[in-house]
Order: structure tokens, then C-alpha cells, then sequence
RNA sequence: GCUCCUGUAGCUCAAUGGUUAGAGCUGACCGCUCAUAACGGUUAGGUUGGGGGUUCGAGUCCCUCCAGGAGCACCA
């Protein structure tokens, strides 16, 4: 049986998340989970937290908690939001995991061992108020070049001149405003990516079917100017993983972390190693997901992420596996995705822009979400939600040709045979165009999804809904009830069967519209159909149904414009 | 500034260099009455951002201009 292996990009833990956070990763990697366990395919779903770096720190204080404690209860507010999309992850694991500082730390001891860490020396702004280093976006001062007084240390925001925080005109702390700073030598360790420069350009190089998207941002990095830089791994900071070699103390380092996204990726293996744990299994049991000399040799390993996260996905985290010179699996797929904006802007979790993950299950289910999002994930370029395309989008497509198709074959059937599977009749002509029609529309389907492309998979199965109201249209029951009842039966039975097979085909789209229609027909016969004809004759004459509630309430024009209001200003 | 992406119907998007550039939504008209005033059918709507070029043939390739977006490394 194949194997597939899915991450999604970890979500950071400092607040929840916002919608384009979640079209952009989480969101269509639970799409493809679903489809291939559905397939028949074994998955292995991971997705964790991203919980170390200098934001989380400085979350937490504002939060007046311990950081510790404030990513274990974010943790948990994000996993229980995770669940109430249906995001169906085998494991939620966290990048502060025991697991995971001993894999990173792991990681690091090969490195050095194989040549690739080197020890370089730099000074770094310290800031006697606030007890810490100051990464460069946490110094303010004046511009240099333009005089603007609010430039950051990494850049000046109003002329994009780039800058070093030592070039700024009295420099203040971001966090506190001190302008207690010093200048301290601190001594650091670096990924030596140059080194792996051609090794990683050969693979990329192999990867003709990646997105352009996805390939462009990498050779730009490694061939821009220079070529690829060496990266700094570590940080002067006190959350994080503790700098060591394997399991040794690094001479030099005591007191420092790893850089968040040293240790971000290595999750995605340490997640595996969590889930593991936490199913009672051994290592060899994840081992054969990771190692290709144990086992995962023929496993594929499909990696979901926006657009800003591609160059660690193709550069640093292959560099480490690479580098570390074990048989560790590299990614086979990157699917990566654009932004989606705000009704004009960007979305933004910062300045708190837009409907975030929890108000947006406030106010409608998980599936109605699910379906706006990934029929216009913004694939190709950014896309744009507004109100009005999703109240649109959302009426017509799920009330309307799905919920709609549902309703009005359970209720015609139910006043004219009883709520059951009625019999008599052959199958009719239209029913058999039907069947024939459907059976290329699925395979059209399953192709769009087998190659990730979720829009179009999308569109294709609102044809295929479609396609059952415009049968009944040309077959119309309600008149040949009256002269030929068997003809009638014959095609209600039809339409009965479609309510069954759009449940199974839409399940990874809408999961719980699914399971509400699986109940509705008393089955759980719930297995991909390979060809139309047998799937539309699965439920017999004489099975019982039940009419089910209303499947999707339409959104009203005084809803939309009351969250069109309520979304509209910044989330406090 | 540098690099890359995008620009197609009122809106959202499709079209391995190959018939007359297609779908959905919206609009108009017709039909149906089983159904969530839902459904089906017909139809309108385009100098493919502008200009040049390559080619038997260009939305697609090249040049240039215009407009929008993104990335530019220690930021997560």
C-alpha cells in the first residue's frame, strides 16, 4: 500500500491564527490527507507548533505568564481550533518537545562532526533594561538617510534603505524604549550552506515538476549575488533548545538556544517521533516514515506552505538533513501558496486585520469555511476575500447545488414511496447518460487531486453536484410519477444512490456535511468508487433513509453585513 | 534599487505555440413546480494592459512601456 508523509507548515505559536494562515497551509494539506487515506493510501499527518524565538518571548510577557506556560496553553487553544476545522492531523505535536531538543541537538552534532559548523564572532546590541540581546527588528532610531525616526535595526521602513543597527541615530530599545545599549562581541555558530550549495542547486534541479512559484525563490537564494550565505544557527536567548553537541556540552555556547528556525523543520521528524510515543509505539515505527534505510525508501513526502516560508523548506532544512550525511527523507512535493487578502488589504494577525480562526467558527461551521477557502485558494496568484464572494459563493455552491440537490430528492421521495429506497423499474435512458457522464467527471476529479490542484478539483466536483440537478431536471419524477410510477422509482432510486456518492467524494472538502448524509442514508459504506455504474447501485430497494436537517442555511444579506461590519475595524 | 510573478468577459478564474479564447457567478429571457423563491435551458458580455517583433500560426515565445503583487537572508 503507498505511503504518503504530509506536514503542513507549523503555525506560530504567538495568537491564533488567521484565515490566510489557514488556506495557505493547514487548510489544503488536510484536503490531500483526507483524499489519499480515502484512496486507500496509508498518511502519516503531521503538523505542530512553532513555539521558540524572540516573539513568543515577548507574547508571553505581554500575556504576564511564564513563556512556558503561555505555549502549553496556546498550544491548546490552537489544537482545539485545529479540531474544530476537522484539520485531521495523526499528530499536534510542539517544536518544545523533548523529542525535539534531542533530534535538533542531534542534528547539530553531525554537522559539526561532518565540517559544516563553523564559530564566528559578532557583536550584537545589548540592552541592559530589558536583560537580553536585541535581534535587529527590535531597535528603533533615526534613519541615517532619510531621518525618519522609527526605522527598525534590519531596515529603515520609509526610504527601504537596508541597515545595520550600529548605523542608526540614537538607537532605543523596541521592547522597553531604553536607550541603555551596548555593544557586546557574542560568539556564534553557523550552518556552512555554502558548502552544500551545489548539492542543493543539483536537487532542485531535479525537481522539474515543483511550481515555479516554489523553484524561483530558491534559485534566486542560492545564486543571487554571492551565492548562498551561511546561516546563524544559534541565538543569545533563554527560550529555546540549549546549544549542544549530541548529547555534549558546546564549549563556548553555554547560555545560548538554537535559532528558531534551526529547530522549526527538525519538528516535523521530532512530530513523528511524538506521535510514536503517544501510540504506544517504538521508534521503528516512525523510523520507517523517516529513514530511508528503515524502511521509508518508498514513501512520498508532500510538504504544504505559503510563499514565505519556501526558502527554508528548500534550502536550510535539506542543507541540515544533507549535511547531517544519514539517510533521512528529503521532501518530494512542496506545494506552496500565495496570500489570501482582505477585503482590500492584507490580513494581518500583528494588527489584528481580518476574521480569525476562532471568530469564524463563532459564526458559521467549519465546512462552510472549508469550501470557500479551498475552492478559491489562491493557487496561481493572491487571492481576495470579501463578504460578499463568500455569501455568493457559500449560497449557491452549497445550498443551493448540493444542499438543495439533497432536499428535494429525500422530500420527493419521502411523500410519494415512504423514506426508503424504492423499487421497481430498470435503470432509464437519462439515468444511463447520467452514470456515463459522472464516470469521466470523477476521474477528472480525482486526477485534479491527486496533483494537488485544489481549485480545480474544486470546480469539478460542484459539476458533478450539478450534474444530479440537471438529471432530474430531464428525467422530472414528479411527472412521471402519475403515468409510470416504475420510471419514477427507477430514477429516485438513481438520485438516492448520488446522495451517497457525493457524500463519499466531498468528504475531504466537507467532512461533517458528509457524515450528516451518511447518517441521512443509514449507511457506512463509505469506500472510493472506482467506477459510477456499481456505486450509484450500492444502496438496494427496501434501505431506509431519513430527510436530514436542512444541510446548509443560506447566509442573509443583514448576517453578511453585520460581520462585513464586525470584521471590518482591528481585533483588540 | 535588484530579482521574480501577474495583467484574459462587470466579478472570480481556465486555456502542452495549433479550429471560432472557455467555465462559474452576476444580468436578460424562457421553461419546471419535486425542492432551501431553490432547479434546468437559452443568451448577452473580450482589439487577451499598450506598442513592436519572431513564427505558416501568439493569450502563450522575445523586446519595450504601463499597472498591480511578492521576495531580497538571521524576520518569524
Amino acid at each position: 500500500m503507498p505511503r504518503i508523509l504530509i506536514t503542513s507548515a507549523i503555525p506560530y505559536i504567538n495568537g491564533i491564527k488567521h484565515l490566510g494562515n489557514l488556506v495557505g497551509s493547514q487548510l489544503p494539506a488536510d484536503l490531500f490527507a483526507r483524499y489519499m487515506r480515502a484512496r486507500g493510501n496509508e498518511v502519516l499527518f503531521l503538523c505542530a507548533t512553532d513555539e521558540h524565538g524572540t516573539p513568543a518571548e515577548l507574547a508571553a510577557a505581554k500575556a504576564d505568564m511564564p513563556v512556558d506556560e503561555y505555549c502549553t496553553q496556546m498550544h491548546r487553544t490552537q489544537a482545539k481550533l485545529a479540531a474544530g476545522f476537522r484539520l485531521s492531523f495523526d499528530h499536534f505535536g510542539r517544536s518544545s518537545s523533548a523529542q525535539n531538543h534531542r533530534l535538533t541537538q542531534y542534528f547539530a552534532g553531525k554537522l559539526a562532526e561532518n565540517g559544516l559548523i563553523e564559530e564566528v564572532s559578532e557583536k550584537q546590541v545589548y540592552s541592559h533594561a530589558d536583560g537580553r540581546f536585541l535581534p535587529d527588528r527590535y531597535i528603533e532610531g533615526t534613519c541615517p538617510n532619510c531621518g525618519y525616526d522609527k526605522a527598525r535595526g534590519d531596515q529603515c521602513e520609509n526610504c527601504t534603505k537596508q541597515l545595520d543597527p550600529t548605523d542608526l541615530i540614537d538607537p532605543r530599545s523596541a521592547i522597553s524604549g531604553s536607550t541603555d545599549l551596548e555593544v557586546r562581541e557574542t560568539k556564534h555558530l553557523y550552518l556552512r550552506q555554502s558548502a552544500l550549495k551545489d548539492d542543493l542547486d543539483a536537487w532542485i534541479d531535479s525537481k522539474a515538476d515543483w511550481p515555479i512559484l516554489t523553484t524561483s525563490i530558491a534559485k534566486k537564494w542560492l545564486h543571487d549575488g554571492d551565492g548562498l550565505q551561511d546561516r546563524g544557527i544559534t541565538r543569545d536567548l533563554n527560550w529555546g533548545i540549549p546549544v549542544k553537541k549530541g548529547d555534549e556540552d558546546w564549549p563556548g555556547m553555554e547560555g545560548k538556544v538554537f535559532y528558531v528556525w534551526f529547530d522549526a523543520p527538525i519538528e516535523y521528524i521530532a512530530c513523528a517521533a511524538e506521535w510514536a510515543e503517544a501510540q504506544g509505539l517504538e521508534e521503528a515505527d516512525w523510523w520507517r516514515w523517516w529513514r530511508t534505510d528503515s524502511g521509508a525508501e518508498d514513501v512520498r513526502y508532500v510538504q504544504f506552505m505559503g510563499k514565505d516560508n519556501v526558502p527554508f523548506h528548500t534550502l536550510s532544512f535539506p542543507a541540515t538533513i544533507m549535511g547531517s550525511q544519514e539517510p533521512w527523507k528529503l521532501v518530494d512535493y512542496i506545494k506552496s501558496f500565495n496570500y489570501l487578502n482582505y477585503d482590500g488589504g492584507q490580513f494581518s494577525t500583528s494588527q489584528g486585520r481580518g476574521v480569525f480562526m476562532d471568530q469564524a467558527l463563532e459564526i458559521l461551521p467549519a465546512d462552510y469555511w472549508r469550501w470557500w477557502l479551498l475552492s478559491n485558494a489562491p493557487e496561481t496568484s493572491d487571492s481576495e476575500f470579501t463578504w460578499e464572494k463568500f455569501q455568493g459563493g457559500v449560497n449557491k455552491d452549497l445550498a443551493d447545488v448540493l444542499g438543495n440537490f439533497v432536499s428535494r430528492v429525500t422530500k420527493f421521495c419521502r411523500s410519494k414511496f415512504g423514506e426508503e429506497i424504492p423499487a421497481g423499474g430498470t435503470l432509464t435512458d437519462e439515468g444511463q447518460r447520467l452514470v456515463e457522464e459522472l464516470d469521466q467527471r470523477l476521474k477528472s476529479y480525482t486526477a485534479h487531486m491527486d496533483a494537488i490542484d485544489v481549485r480545480k478539483a474544486a470546480a469539478e466536483l460542484r459539476a458533478i453536484w450539478a450534474a444530479g440537478n440537471e438529471f432530474l431536471q430531464g428525467a422530472a419524477p414528479w411527472t412521471s410519477f402519475k403515468t409510470d410510477p416504475d420510471r419514477a422509482a427507477a430514477d429516485i432510486r438513481l438520485a438516492l444512490n448520488l446522495i451517497r456518492v457525493y457524500a463519499v467524494i466531498s468528504a475531504p472538502f466537507l467532512p461533517d456535511a458528509s457524515a450528516t448524509l451518511l447518517e441521512a442514508m443509514r449507511t457506512d459504506a463509505t469506500d472510493w468508487p472506482e467506477d459510477m455504474a456499481t456505486a450509484v447501485a450500492i444502496l438496494p430497494a427496501g434501505h431506509g433513509f431519513v430527510v436530514p436537517e436542512t444541510l446548509f442555511a443560506k447566509i442573509g444579506d443583514e448576517e453578511r453585513a453585520d460581520w462585513a461590519e464586525r470584521f471590518s475595524g482591528i481585533r483588540s
